[in-house]
DNA sequence: TAGATTGTTAATCGATTAACAATC
DNA sequence: TAGATTGTTAATCGATTAACAATC
């Protein structure tokens, strides 16, 4: 089987949340077209997208929203669970770790860690904040295989490296910086100053058009 | 002018972020070569990018890290201010509130609002809470154009189309659904479940091919 | 069977990479 | 001037869209 590109991977979360809100809806089935209309996208894309991990759907027919909804699931890996560990238990990390919807999808958080003896000791939604000491024996243990990075940036590499030493899988950073680790470890990255600034080019972007028209 | 293609705007602010550090190391020019083996793409990408803003290069010398580094947050409208504002003072609205750093880039966080009465009133580093009732006066006087929407997603449509109705021009959205909104109104989604699920389909990709390697 | 709609091939479009003339 | 490196054109690659035969 060759490998998915990453622009199809991209856009299954956005087809899993569409059919999950379908399914809530008690919708039966959808066609390619209905779906595009409802997605802004166009049903040739949909058809392609589905097509590269087998037919779901059934000519004149359609697709089985429930029966898609799940097989997508299954594909992005939603249908195991995973215990998720977040490394820094500032505002992000405690932010994330509130977050009870992750467990849906069968993430769940198990503890925090940090280096601040302050907030050593703490529960966020019953969750403990442990000492960053006790990091590699918590990781064995549990078998973590997702870690959450939401340190300061200049921290990040040396704490990430450590991280897959003890035996990390992926991590989901949100430190503004590129970690370069080994090419079997997942690195999602979640960089919301980066994502300021695109919404800040699409802004002036719009006004200075406007201004344009007015002149 | 052209308009530029997302693809191209999307890699401007990483560019942005190396040139910073390239900045703070004191680095006074930098090829695109040198600059596309520390970024890990190619330097043709990297000539073809800025170029579509006109050449910020000189040939046989290279980039000046300075000139282009201002020349790119020119371009993505760093060199604005721009007074935000987060509707819902919940774990991510505080996190966002609580996050000095977008300061730096000319984001201001002037206030937090929330209809929930016991967090009206507090403060978050200084910055109030008032409620939801304040929300059309406040942006009418503050000159507000960017709004952070971190509210559950039943609610977000409805209260989008209010800051829409009340002068906003720019949402970054953190509820996990699509807004939709006028077109001269700028989007930006921060859709964490999905990144979650993206490194969840990378995960387990990863682990399948071991197992097969196994076998 | 007739109608609908998929799965899939072919055509188009856009983005990336390669190549090189221009020029500092 | 010689060497370096850009700006830019041309070639390639990949992603999207269109079209339609297959089939439920």
């Amino acid at each position: 089987m060759k490998a998915i590109s990453a622009t199809v991977i991209n856009r299954l979360p956005r087809y899993y949340r569409y059919l999950g809100e379908l399914l809530e809806n008690d919708v039966i089935r959808i066609s390619s077209k209905e779906l595009s209309e409802k997605m802004n996208v166009t049903a040739s894309q949909i058809r392609q997208d589905f097509n590269n991990f087998g037919g779901f759907g059934q000519q004149g027919y359609g697709y089985n929203v429930s029966y898609l909804y799940k097989e997508i699931g299954k594909i992005l890996g939603l249908d195991n669970n995973y215990n998720v560990i977040i490394i820094g238990a500032g505002n992000i990390g405690q932010a994330l770790a509130n977050y009870s919807d992750f467990e849906r999808r069968g993430f769940y958080i198990t503890a925090l860690f940090d280096v601040n003896e302050s907030s050593v000791g703490k529960k966020i939604r019953g969750i403990e904040v442990l000492h960053m000491d006790k990091l590699e024996e918590y990781i064995m243990k549990n078998n973590v295989q997702i870690a959450a990075l939401t340190i300061p940036k200049a921290k990040a590499p040396q704490v990430a490296a450590s991280l897959v030493s003890f035996g990390i899988k992926a991590i989901w950073n949100f430190a503004p910086i590129d970690l370069h680790l080994p090419e079997f470890v997942t690195v999602q990255n979640v960089h919301l100053a980066e994502s300021l600034m695109q919404l800040s080019y699409n802004l002036k972007t719009y006004n200075e058009k406007k201004e344009k028209k007015l002149k």
